[in-house]
DNA sequence: TCTTAACTAGACCAATTGGTCTACATAAAA
DNA sequence: TTTTATGTAGACCAATTGGTCTAGTTAAGA
């Protein structure tokens, strides 16, 4: 067939979107297979079940995305919490991002109550992150062991917003009291 | 019959659990029946589908529990932050709460991006809480207008925390530095 | 060319979904 | 006592759920 787009990445794709917005369960095969325009026996050809396939799509998508976001890669001139400043104010660009909340943080609340496999994916990636920032904020000589986990809950308590659907400014709004703090913390 | 707790109220408790652990879309009738051990006719006597009976629990379950918790009610001695710091710090009392994160935001994630209904049912509540802080800030001759909403998220980020199922001392050591933060606001 | 693996296609399935309907019991009001 | 509203009981229903299975198609390797 030789298509634009390889079906696996495609369902890929189209799950992430559905997921994202309608959540695990309020996501149906039959919604993914119409949304794909695919066959049911394509789709487990790739995946032999629903949670398999949704795994996948967080080891495959939410996570490079997660790294993307907080830039956990490309940080090579390490200013400690300049850099993690800049990161926050920077999601504010992905505006995918702003309007569900953290994808991450979505699939985490709904399933990890409810199953271990989510449960310990989520972590891993959430350990990362976690990771990173420890490491950033060692650079500034901050050795709080319970401010990265405030930093992140923050930024994720300011994505997913108050019930009306959330906007940059609003982001912005939210986390300028966090970066007031943080810049508070470099002595 | 004159049981001990009337049907009505037994299935509003039922569902707010069960819904608050597994979600909206994770909480099947079957599972409620079970739990509850009622048939399903009186059930439907009561509530006359799944939806209004979760926004019954909306309205006669998480709104009171919110204003409970964060102790809107009782505020007669209005001491401006400090009431709302002594209300963050009360939070990790309600053991509940700290398990599974805030019900009220749980549900918000889930629903609002894909019914108004409950968008709005929610957002009203919201709206009540964000109201009061907002008058107890005004107390301490604070002015900012987006200083609450990073309160009310910061406190449900600190709350929803990493995967790993949170504690109360986690819930504590986040907050830690939200009340950090607001301590040095009252100048 | 033949064979084998990768993939598409969709009919089919048992179980579960939310919801309806009728029959019956109970208690209070007349 | 009769009537009426309130509530219990669960069989039943169409639609949807996630998932299986077989048949066919395509492309690549021998």
């Amino acid at each position: 067939m030789n298509q634009t787009q390889p079906t696996r990445e495609k369902i890929l794709d189209t799950v992430f979107k559905l997921v994202y917005i309608n959540g695990y369960n309020g996501t149906s095969m039959a919604m993914i297979l119409k949304e794909c325009d695919i066959p049911k026996g394509s789709l487990y050809h790739y995946f032999k079940s629903k949670k398999e396939m949704v795994l996948a799509v967080v080891k495959e998508r939410i996570d490079p995305r997660m790294n993307e976001f907080y830039q956990l890669d490309e940080v090579k001139d390490e200013k400690g919490i300049e850099t993690i400043i800049n990161a926050i104010l920077k999601v504010s660009k992905k505006e995918v991002l702003v309007s569900y909340g953290c994808p991450l943080n979505r699939l985490n609340q709904e399933m990890s109550p409810v199953d271990a496999d989510f449960e310990n994916a989520i972590n891993a990636i959430y350990q990362k992150i976690k990771a990173k920032l420890e490491f950033l904020l060692s650079k500034s000589n901050i050795e709080s062991d319970t401010l990265a986990d405030h930093i992140i809950q923050s930024v994720w308590g300011a994505l997913s917003l108050s019930p009306e659907q959330s906007s940059k400014k609003k982001y912005l709004d939210s986390v300028s009291h966090l970066t007031s703090y943080l810049k508070s913390l470099k002595v």
